[in-house]
DNA sequence: CCTCCATGGGACTAAAAAAGTCCTATATGT
DNA sequence: ACATATAGGACTTTTTTAGTCCCATGGAGG
């Protein structure tokens, strides 16, 4: 009886439309104690941009439901409130309508699937936070033995990573590389240290790749002979699952401290996407690559596993120009990303 | 996905329990309205006991979302708004969990169905109203052919009648006969006149029994021969369908002007309820009939069609008893009552 | 051992929303 | 023409909700 279900949605927003506002702000401070408990009600409206009585007030009826537990440490959800965020979910995007939105999407863009994350909030980090999560989520859902898992870098990935539950049973035959070299970045995002950290969450064995960009090709070739080098570059060969963040050429290419005349040359090809070291205009067409060892698009598109995770509105042309690539794409972004690739 | 709904509604009485109140009121108000268009917002505050504002503000956001139409001869519904009133009665009585206590209940009372109406109000003119309308919902629902329907007197019957929607096409080979004779009570819920009714709404034929009650056995005899009453009384030997009603003894027995000692009699043997000219105890045991013509015990008790319609608490026990002679007995009462048969 | 910081809870105030009340013009039906 | 019930406006009162500040507590770090 799905009808059902629907006509109750449909009624409910037509009798008591008051109740979804109230609903998804409930639901929005449940996710976020679960997520950051133990949580005092002060950091909790900071957080989300609320009234300190209105989380005092929300907090004392959610503890009122059983579903928080407050004691002079902060607030933590209990087993209830665990179940309660967890079924209450499907429901939240049928609210939404995200249900709808995911299939369109798939369809509009020509990929495999799209996976859209929810946060009743204006804060990004949270945004990013619940996108990495559900980027985690698809991740683990489709790890199997004897998989290579390339991966990038970025804050993106870093935050999928930081999502991913951690293993405790060791992990068959897998193994995780950086997708491609580059040491730009800060530490804390750079694909090594995202790989490294992937590997610790799941449990499994992982290589590194530590080679600069933009080295001159002599120097590259050279280098690919040394042995650690080497190996890594044999298993980005034999990556069958990519993880990968993408970059507006703009914002990438300052990121990069690529040359002025460079960047300016970037801009007249139409570049508005970078994605594990390729540059692609509008139609998906690559229009540079950065010089580095690392996966190739080749490869790319063969893939049957190609996760892009993204975040934030501005990313909107940059995913259009993506999927063109390989019809394998799954992706996993936010839901302002989601409806501003719908609405353009 | 029956399941789904179940959850949601579990969700939503844990996360929004407000939303619970706001949603019956206002269905409360729609309904109210359908029923007695037009109708301005001072009638219905009175009616529903609400405050006039609150009407205003409610009938407000009803006309906001066109579920309702106002003009200076007061509120109408409008389409829109009589389909979510069909769409919400499920959702009505899941979140009631109305649903449960009708299964229960019938399993309870060893009975073929239960059906409890819904009044979100105290009003029990009201409630009455409702009650007459499940009933009259029901005994259309299982008209067919060739039927020979019995009908009692009494305010439940009346407004079980007045409920029922008129049809225009006739129907084929339908007959209404009171179910037994008796005049003592006011015209209006004379079991005559309300048999007249329905045959009105049915559009089918009747037959009358112009009976007093407490005649002597010579009398009733002789009057027997009267070919009118005879026809009436082979009608009443036909029936196939019994909608009654049913009394505390006390009552009944007051307001048929039993003489001081039948009734003080009565009480010795323990009467709890009349029906259809019956007295029955506790256990179901008749110990008393009202001296007059109509249908028998006997010819009660093997009827595949038996719908008795209640309304008000003060009928708890009274029902307990009447539902011992058929399992076939369907029950249409309202909320209250069914709560109050269950707590005891 | 002490200090510091974030915590919940209490108390009071300010703001906003809801409800109560009364008035008026209008249309309808007697 | 009149009595009556209607919507809608305007104003007040009540109730609910949110904002703000203070304080005792208890753990973390020095």
């Amino acid at each position: 009886m799905e009808s059902l279900l629907q006509d109750a949605l449909r009624i409910q927003k037509i009798v008591v439309p008051e109740m979804m506002t109230v609903f998804f702000r409930r639901y929005e401070i449940l996710n976020t104690i679960a997520s950051h408990e133990p949580i005092g009600r002060r950091s909790l409206s900071v957080l989300l941009g609320i009234g300190e009585k209105t989380a005092r007030n929300e907090a004392a009826l959610l503890q009122d439901k059983l579903l928080i537990h407050i004691d002079n440490q902060g607030m933590y959800i209990t087993h209830e409130g665990r179940k309660v965020l967890e079924d209450a979910e499907p429901w939240v995007y049928k609210l939404k309508a995200l249900d709808d939105t995911q299939k369109e999407l798939a369809a509009v863009l020509s990929v495999k699937k799209v996976i859209i994350s929810f946060r009743e909030t204006n804060n990004k980090m949270l945004i990013l936070q619940e996108t990495g999560k559900k980027a985690a989520e698809y991740l683990k859902s489709i790890i199997c033995e004897d998989m290579t898992i390339g991966i990038t870098g970025g804050s993106t990935m870093a935050a999928t990573v930081k999502e991913m539950p951690k293993s405790n049973h060791k992990n068959k035959n897998i193994t995780i590389v950086p997708a491609r070299g580059g040491l730009g970045e800060d530490v804390e995002i750079q694909a090594n240290n995202i790989a490294a950290s992937l590997a610790e969450k799941l449990n499994c064995s992982y290589k590194l790749l530590h080679l600069a960009e933009n080295l001159s090709k002599e120097l590259l070739e050279s280098l690919k002979e040394y042995p650690e080098i080497r190996e890594t570059i044999e298993g980005i060969q034999k990556i069958n699952v990519l993880v990968f963040g993408i970059g507006r050429a703009d914002v990438m290419s300052q990121r990069r401290h690529l040359k002025e005349n460079h960047r300016i040359l970037l801009k007249e090809k139409g570049a508005v996407a970078e994605a594990f070291g390729y540059y692609f205009d509008k139609k998906g067409k690559i229009v540079d690559v950065v010089n580095t060892v690392g996966i190739t698009l080749d490869q790319y598109s063969g893939l049957e596993h190609v996760i892009c995770v993204a975040s934030g509105v501005e990313k909107a042309t940059a995913i259009k120009a993506v999927s063109k690539l390989n019809p394998n794409l799954v992706l996993v972004i936010d839901e302002g990303l989601a409806k501003s690739i719908l609405e353009d």
